[in-house]
DNA sequence: ACCTAACTGAAAGTCATTTTCAGTTAGGTT
DNA sequence: AACCTAACTGAAAATGACTTTCAGTTAGGT
């Protein structure tokens, strides 16, 4: 099976948490792959692997790896959850297509004066945000027109 | 029952929809309220005011007035669908309060340029994004100060 | 008044996610 | 190495949001 950074081991150790076969089979498949997917897909993916992992344990790895910073959640536009790694240092958001779901990462990020405006006019605590901008990719382009409408 | 505005009912009759009492009863409830709300909450809200409509009707009609314009539909970070209100003119977003829930509503989005930049470096049309900031409100952080409490 | 496509609620169905529970394991202690 | 035990596991059952089905109803145009 697949090696583990010793920095994510680290950090579930740290919170009390165990290496444990399911979680290794999970950490492994987001090490190999760098990319998004669903709690039913990864689930699928590693049963074609074999990894003899339980849909159960899949759903709840997931919410620790979320917990100890290892992964992220980030909710699409249709209510789908779909989990990533989380890079070391970086900051990224996605680009999202309409028509074929392909997914493009970006970084630059124009919002944190937004947010410091935004701690100081309501006195909360900003801790995250959540983005996503949704169009169509060239290929998807031609196919049809929907209204401009943002969130 | 509530008056809805003609121009509301102008948008459903323009595309085929009828103004039926369901419908009427979710617009009156949007229109009197101004605030967001799932699908289930909005059932026993109506239910409540004896509005005589049934969950079904709920799902199907809010999935109809977002299709006309008149509401929006909003992916809380939890996963949870929550519709809200189209002000006409409106881009506004939202802040969130992880600790009750409580919502803020915020104008001055900066994401212009960056959508322009990425259109030009990705080949992307972009026609909307989604934007929530996450954070805890006044009373939630005085409550993490007091340490635990009972159930 | 009549017509009919749009619409309705109840019930059944789907499907992602959570809970329960009896047994297993990672990994620290002796 | 043997032991201990809280963390963990998968199977099965439960939950809960949402959708589909369908036989009957209604809004609203002619
Ligand atoms: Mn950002
Ligand atoms: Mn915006
Ligand atoms: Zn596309
Ligand atoms: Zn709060």
């Amino acid at each position: 099976m697949a090696k583990i950074p010793a920095e994510a081991v680290e950090r579930l150790h740290s919170q009390g948490y165990k290496l444990t076969k399911p979680r290794q089979a999970i950490l492994a498949w987001f090490f190999a792959e760098q990319t998004m997917i669903t709690a039913q897909e990864l689930y699928r993916a590693l049963v074609q692997r074999k990894a003899g992992v339980g849909l159960t344990s899949v759903y709840r790895n997931l919410e620790v790896l979320v917990e100890v910073g290892l992964l992220r959640q980030v909710c699409f536009h249709d209510g789908c959850q779909r989990f990533e790694l989380v890079q070391p240092g970086e900051h990224q958001h996605h680009l999202i297509c309409s028509g074929c779901g392909r997914v493009i990462k970006f970084s630059g990020c124009p919002l944190a004066k937004l947010e410091r405006d935004l701690e100081t006019t309501t006195g909360f605590t900003v801790d995250r945000h959540s983005l996503q901008i949704f169009g169509r990719c060239r290929q998807c382009q031609e196919e049809s027109t929907l209204g401009n409408r943002s969130i």
